[in-house]
DNA sequence: CTGAAAGCGCTAACAA
DNA sequence: TTGTTAGCGCTTTCAG
């Protein structure tokens, strides 16, 4: 009976040890100090302010033992910052997105931020939608490519001078940071050695809504592509996807595409998504690639590299554009006003074996 | 002179409502009225309590008017609750989880929760670190693949009860909620394919670290195929390797291992990483597939069903799997206290081009 | 050298 | 029906 009691006792209050949150308070009261004094000594203050070293150790002691850690949520509340950074993509599950992704959160976590992680979808209304909810939890700051086709609603839901930088995409009128590449040189590149090779019936595929930046830079490429040469322009070569139909692997106009224009040799693909759909529908058709089909398209992944034929692209500096963006943002974050920046970084035209000369 | 002033006094005023945070208290100064009521409106309690409807519209029109917005960090301390998930994932640049992290993240937006995500390299202390890192940030909940080898230190350091489902793997002697796939028995069905099509001498490839439950599972799937049909296994056919060179891009190991066993007609890799990085070094070493190997893989990616050849494989629901990790989470978070469960989803066997029959 | 007290913005008992 | 008050856990003047 005693035995039993005594057990009791010991499991209870091994429960409520285990439960009971460490706070400051718990700590400064079990050594009969103020909290003042804790909080100080273990931001590292203390010497600072030559507090006693003895004191210092038995509350970096207790702390220790106690395993307190700070809750950062009132800490965010008193200090105003949350040390988290809103990171917001068109679509995470999207090769390109999620390894920039990756990068931004390793430089974040290295400099002590954390990421909320947010994909619009291509969707306005919820791009409106998580930048107010990312306001609203207090990050820091937030890096994001805009689906948007306005400056306006972003200027209105951002405070001036919040800590932003726009990557991948830009918004004409909306004066931000922002890291990206040179889309329609990288584009006139590629189309310009597709010309070389002596094509001539060139595709250009591309996505909805044509007013995202990055799509309209690589068609604005592919026309001066065309200019450069003084080549003319078929308006038919030129196919926009639906994004939801691509989302949902609905390839019909790709297939109508290639069926109704059975001329074109070549083919650009204004991104990986469209580039698979592409290479789906080839096969379906039985054309083969390059012999009957050069392709080279934006973005690489992965893949790309090793399929047979192994795909012609052109690669950003991923890993680049994500610590450029951290950067600026903390930048911004740590001095406050800086002059908004725009970085433009070197892509990479890397030919594989899906282009080749005209036969 | 008054001119100027006058642009002076209405720059700064301008200047000072754009920065002014409007919160509750600033609503109730407004009005005239307590920050207890604003917040009860604002929360829709009003009705319950029969508070004036005037009042209440007054109270809603100057908050709509100064577009108040609750500040998420300091409702997190009052309430105790940051509508905050972590995702602890061992890469988001794998597509794999790249995929399941977007099903977790529209899922848990729809329940008014966001995600703290972050990645842990296959590191077991940066694991650590990043879990004590969520629980400081006083996440609701973790949904997480550990990494880790022993259950001891998550035993430590997640308090018990916290709200937390482990997905893909497990971890053997932690007892938590689980969804994830029967790995060993679709390996082996797997295997066993290639077995029916007389294939004997079949490559294994698989990672380190060996103790990851997914990992260890399918090599006993492989080991129990062999068994049930009573063939012999040959060691030298299993080959692991680091996490870290292939993460490189060193395929160093896996050239060897066919240079060594150019017997081998069939390999079966335990994940997409693995079987990419095998089909640059066949490509290099100049293997057909499948006429001189065929393959066979856990994971399906995008462009395995386009490579020329299409890669067979085992896919597994990763809707399902991300659906189920948030439910459960939310579940945990909600009742409180609820008998950890598993639930083990059904997987794909996906037949395709790059394997055949022994000639 | 150390502590008391204020306050970040919010919610919820408890009064009135 | 509305307001007062306390407090979540922390940092930071300002006194002592």
């Amino acid at each position: 009976m005693k035995n039993n009691l005594h057990f009791l006792l010991k499991r209870f209050s091994f429960a409520v040890m285990k439960t009971r949150k460490v706070t400051l308070s718990s700590i400064a009261d079990d050594l009969n100090v103020s909290k003042t004094l804790v909080s100080l000594v273990l931001n590292g203050k203390a010497d600072a302010l030559s507090i006693n070293k003895e004191t210092q150790k038995r509350v970096i002691a207790r702390a220790n033992e106690l395993n307190y850690k700070p809750n950062q949520v009132a800490r965010g509340l008193r200090m105003g910052q949350t040390h988290t950074l809103g990171l917001l993509v068109a679509d995470i599950s999207n090769p390109f997105y999620a390894r920039i992704t990756r990068t931004i959160e390793h430089m974040a976590e290295t400099e002590g931020y954390s990421l909320i992680v947010c994909s619009s979808d291509e969707s306005e209304s919820r791009e409106k939608h998580l930048v107010k909810m990312l306001l609203d939890r207090q990050v820091d700051g937030i890096i994001m490519t805009t689906t948007m086709h306005q400056p306006e609603v972003l200027k209105e839901i951002i405070p001036t001078q919040f800590p932003l930088v726009l990557f991948d995409r830009y918004l004409t009128g909306f004066d931000s940071h922002y890291v990206g590449v040179d889309n329609e040189q990288a584009t006139r590149n590629a189309v310009k050695h597709l010309l070389d090779l002596g094509h001539r019936n060139i595709g250009f595929l591309t996505l909805t809504p044509n007013y995202i930046s990055t799509l309209y830079d690589r068609q604005q490429g592919y026309l001066t592509a065309f200019e450069a040469y003084n080549f003319p322009v078929t308006d038919k070569y030129l196919l926009q996807l639906d994004y939801v139909r691509l989302k949902n692997k609905d390839y019909n106009q790709i297939t109508q595409f290639f069926l109704e224009n059975p001329e074109i040799t070549a083919l650009f693909t204004s991104n990986n998504n469209l580039a698979i759909a592409c290479l789906k529908t080839v096969k379906e058709l039985g054309k083969r690639i390059p012999e009957d089909l050069s392709l080279i398209t934006f973005d690489d992944v992965e893949c790309f590299s090793y399929t047979a034929p192994a795909i012609s692209c052109i690669a950003q500096p991923l890993e680049k554009i994500g610590e450029v963006a951290v950067k600026m943002a903390l930048q911004q974050i740590k001095n406050k006003r800086i002059d908004s920046q725009k970085v433009i970084l070197q892509t990479e035209l890397i030919y594989r074996d899906s282009t080749c000369a005209i036969n």
